[in-house]
DNA sequence: TAGATTGTTAATCGATTAACAATC
DNA sequence: TAGATTGTTAATCGATTAACAATC
């Protein structure tokens, strides 16, 4: 097996459960534990680690310590990563003010705008014009952006993204983006996440995929 | 095959295109059209018709309208659907003022805070103390919320959502919420989002899983 | 050593895709 | 009718889970 999203998100989960039992006094972990701690099995635990090249040992588990480097260390953790959102409309501006990134050494560093009462040079995070995206990424080599502009928008800032460097692109825009060059794309459309829930929990279906789940007292809390 | 998360989104963009289609003036659709508009196989829109009761003619495909009022009806477009929202910090705020909603036929009534300063009876949504959801929620019958809390106040506002009858949840808080009652929950973690353009864009890995995409010059636009 | 846990392989489960008989 | 498209079944693909040999 390979990497994939779930995959990656659920390496993340283990890191954050770990840290919890780092704080309790462990030194060490059985994959049984961190299974039952973020509610997988514990050959998912095994597999992952099996995947991501992460080994333990037999009889003694893992050291606490040393996974979660290793976990920091494949998640990027080693190095502030640096991001840049276009759009300071709802979403934006709530993504700007968001303090949960920073724990996870994410860092905001400006966004862009194409009205020019949102510029500001002078706020937590500057706001520039849109004009300034592309001089700006490449200037500081920014990999990482964020699009929450409008739908009409999104192709545009997309495409200057790219060209300014940008490898991956967490979309909220609900459009599907074509990209001439490589360029990983997230797009998160919480219309459809909303509706989803609506279509389960009116049909009378039970389901249990991805992380949309029913009868939720079966689950351990993380 | 049961219906399951994905299915159900795809359907949302099965009804998109369509409405795009009926713009242009067309008035039948075949499977291959409809896999083309969304970037998916002509076998894949069949069977997710085909698990949604939906039958079209041999030979003759689709006929747009009724296509189109089939869709709306499995999705539940055919009333309104109020949702409720518990925090109105970055993102609840965000979702509050967001105009994508209203045109899928989702109406955000109200909101509820702890914070009294948030409170106004006279907003576009109102916004109540927290101890009105309880009330609010079980006299106007809402099935549908959105948790928009800190982390420490999601399981107690998730409690107090699934006591006054809510049955499905749209979570943002990055935690697993546990129920006693059946209730459908999706939870969204936004850092995760992230995190996971940042993993595939740095790590080089080629992947296509789920709404992640690599080498997004290969897709239509939607 | 005896017992417990890992790492990996095989089995299972689920979703997507291909193929094709039915039929318009 | 001949040709094209649906609806469904079978094949494939991918991810999760079970099982177990290796070994600490």
């Amino acid at each position: 097996m390979i990497a994939n999203k779930k995959s990656v998100a659920r390496l993340s989960r283990y890191k954050n459960a770990l840290h919890r039992f780092k704080t309790m006094g462990l030194v060490r972990i059985f994959s049984d534990n961190l299974a039952d701690a973020i509610g997988v099995t514990s050959s998912q635990v095994r597999k992952d680690f099996s995947v991501f090249g992460i080994t333990g040992s037999k009889r003694g588990g893992y050291q606490i310590d040393d996974l979660f480097a290793q976990l920091n260390n494949i998640l990027g953790k080693d190095q502030i990563q640096e991001v840049i959102i276009a759009g300071v409309g709802n979403i934006g501006a709530a993504l700007l003010k968001y303090n949960g990134f920073e724990k996870e050494k994410i860092k905001i560093v400006a966004a862009f705008d194409i009205d020019a009462q949102k510029w500001s040079d002078t706020a937590p995070v500057p706001v520039y014009s849109l004009d300034r995206l592309i001089p700006f990424v490449n200037a500081r080599g920014i990999k990482i952006g964020i699009i929450a502009v409008p739908e009409s928008a999104a192709q545009m800032v997309f495409d200057r993204m790219v060209t300014s460097g940008i490898r991956g692109v967490l979309n909220f825009a609900p459009l599907r983006l074509r990209s001439p060059k490589q360029c990983v794309i997230n797009s998160v459309n919480l219309v459809t996440e909303l509706e989803n829930v609506i279509f389960f929990s009116t049909s009378g279906q039970r389901i249990f995929l991805g992380e949309l789940e029913a009868d939720a007292g079966a689950h351990q809390v993380e």
